[in-house]
DNA sequence: GCGTTTTTTAATGTATTCATTAAATAATAG
DNA sequence: CTATTATTTAATGAATACATTAAAAAACGC
């Protein structure tokens, strides 16, 4: 994992809390005043605050006025809202990849991912495969030019990362979704516009489908 | 215009520093430092620190570390950008809403917005138009369900907006555009989610393509 | 007169202080 | 013993204080 650029204490109290909100550390739900935090990271609440800041503007966090801070469970409807916001801007940032053409190296990094997918699926490794799969899409974003769209699609990541990482091991094994990535990356490389557009969309409406399914079978209301 | 309310300075601070800044009293380039902007709100640094980063996280100005604020300015290529994005985002808002249907206030909102941009343009008042426009488009994306949807394309209506009021006198009178909303209103009040979408994004595509053109013709290249 | 070094200035980043106010607790009445 | 009121506590929101450091200004040498 790369390490968090100390630039300031304000930067490294977000870069932290936002760390340990992704994993759990700091779980959904969590309530919590400023001075309780601040004491956590060794510094005064100014810093602190402008962290906070950050992270609710990131979704991440609730700061209720009077009150303090919440770290926000993701609900099922949530979810609903994250995928039916990636299923058309993935598309999208992907086929203008597509068409803008990839150099030697990010086809490479795509490669490698995809390869990664679907050797830790030999392996029965879910967890490595969904860390393959979280670098895949976040690489192949990181290719568009717009960055507008890569910092928000980053953030719905972000949110929806806790959800996904739980409901992995509820799901069935992605062996679809890893044939996906294949086909993805094929039409991407080929310069396929609409056909990597059409892919993803699919893609990303059938993972949404089956997350929800998930969700909804083991009344997972709150994560 | 609604008045802002009171809430805390820090709020205060925001919401005085984002109208200024979409209104154009703070042009974009201009720089500060947090002492300047402090003393023009009567306040001290720290609500204003936190108002700056707020303002930051949307997009609206810069905050270079130890130089002050810079408010951004928008370059045709971030119009690009923005509008990339608003073509397939806010039709699927737009579809969403003519699929799950729309109460009788929102239908006489959309109605009169449309019926005020019709007459505006009779009466060759652009900005009156503008108005009626915008408000159109936020209206109908209010009626939509996915509230992360909402505020993003929301933020970027904000980005855009210094840059659609200086090119509006500019271009050809926007007769086409006017009629898009027209029969965008009559598609989404007929609960034709397919037919909604694609009117939305033929009429973004456009748009697009319009603003593109003033801005290079015109070589406005800051904004 | 121009480039370099030193000094000064002032802005940021952070800690601390403080007033206000909401919540928690204690006291009181019924 | 319970409900209401009074009191205490403590967290937020904001101002102020302060150390650090980058930029600007001044002094200096060439």
């Amino acid at each position: 994992m790369p390490s968090s650029p100390k630039i300031s204490r304000a930067n490294d109290a977000y870069e932290r809390l936002k760390g340990e909100i992704l994993e759990n550390r700091l779980p959904p739900g969590y309530q919590g005043t400023e001075p309780e935090v601040a004491e956590r990271l060794n510094m005064s609440r100014t810093p602190v605050r402008e962290a906070l800041i950050r992270l609710q503007g990131e979704g991440l966090i609730e700061l209720i006025p009077r009150r303090g801070i919440r770290v926000l469970p993701i609900a099922p409807s949530d979810m609903r809202d994250i995928y039916q916001i990636l299923t058309v801007l993935e598309p999208e940032a992907a086929a203008e990849v597509a068409q803008s053409g990839l150099n030697k190296q990010q086809v490479e990094d795509l490669e490698a991912a995809t390869a990664e997918m679907e050797q830790a699926l030999k392996d029965n490794d879910l967890d490595r495969w969904a860390a393959a799969d979280d670098r895949f899409h976040r690489t192949l974003l990181l290719c568009n030019r717009n960055n507008r769209l890569t910092a928000f699609v980053n953030t719905l990541f972000d949110q929806a990362h806790r959800a996904r990482i739980i409901t992995l091991h509820l799901r069935d094994i992605p062996w679809k979704s890893t044939e996906d990535h294949r086909n993805i990356l094929k039409a991407v490389a080929e310069g396929d516009a609409a056909r990597t557009r059409e892919l993803f969309r699919s893609h990303r409406e059938r993972a949404a489908r089956e997350l929800l399914n998930v969700l909804e079978k083991s009344r997972l209301s709150q994560l």
